[in-house]
DNA sequence: TATTACTTTATAACTATTCTAAACTAGTGT
DNA sequence: ACACTAGTTTAGAATAGTTATAAAGTAATA
């Protein structure tokens, strides 16, 4: 099955149209080996090097936020400016790097075993996710 | 020593003039016994509330900035849509209410220790904090 | 092909935040 | 007390990210 197959039928999977700039849009956002990590800006500036027509702003913004709706993509805030989304929707933590605001992944298996000692009567847990602020050393 | 005087003293030693809207805040940030997680909107509800004389918007974001950069608050980002601030500057962590929006701090001795097992060559780590998203049982 | 629901788009609206520049005030020296 | 200066407050304008609107376009379905 080809790339464009498989996002065709991840997007009819969710009910929503294959139309050409969605299809454009996971290609950026799901081609690739590894989690993609980007603003909004982020990605309409990669949409208007590589796409010849071009996708309105408007059209990025829908198609991100549908995809966030739909589970296919997840939210993560860093910084009051811009709005980070993730590939990587499962709980997992992060490395922020000062210097280049990029942000990484790491797992559970990269981290002692996280255990909350404090009580907290009448809630439960939704998430407990770690932020590693790292910046160069030199 | 009175509060007035204590804060007076706090910013005085920051080269901040002593007026008497810094004040105003001042008290309603730092005159309480447990740590507050505030927005700008809610520092300025407050203010309007048990002040007299109204402090302008403008104000309460250059003097919440300025507080920031001498190192009086900090700024957590948990929602991309406000700004959060607190007046814990330590390395610390929080349980995050998604049903009030309400953040609130756990410290070291709350939670196992962090051990990162991932190699960053080149970097080093600024800080480790742990975020808990928490919500009604019920 | 006709019908309908969904999608894209330009643009307006909105909201949090920052900037501007004029009026005001606190500290300092006389 | 008065004058001077640097720092502060303020209203309002500007900016930037994001969301809403509504008209034109497109995809699915019969
Ligand atoms: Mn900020
Ligand atoms: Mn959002
Ligand atoms: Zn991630
Ligand atoms: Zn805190």
């Amino acid at each position: 099955m080809t790339i464009e197959q498989n996002l065709v039928k991840k997007l009819r999977s969710s009910n929503l149209r294959p139309t050409k700039q969605r299809i454009e849009i996971c290609k950026v956002l799901f081609d690739r080996e590894r989690t993609f990590h980007f603003t909004i800006s982020d990605l309409a500036k990669i949409l208007n090097l590589n796409s010849k027509n071009k996708i309105s702003l408007a059209t990025i913004y829908n198609t991100v936020e549908i995809l966030k709706s739909k589970g296919h993509l997840k939210e993560i805030s860093i910084n009051s400016d811009k709005t980070f989304f993730d590939t990587n929707i499962s709980n997992h933590h992060h490395f922020f790097n000062e210097n280049t605001n990029e942000l990484t992944d790491f797992y559970d298996e990269d981290i002692s075993r996280i255990k909350i000692k404090k009580n907290i009567p009448g809630k439960k847990v939704k998430s407990i996710e770690v932020l590693v602020k790292i910046a160069n050393s030199n």
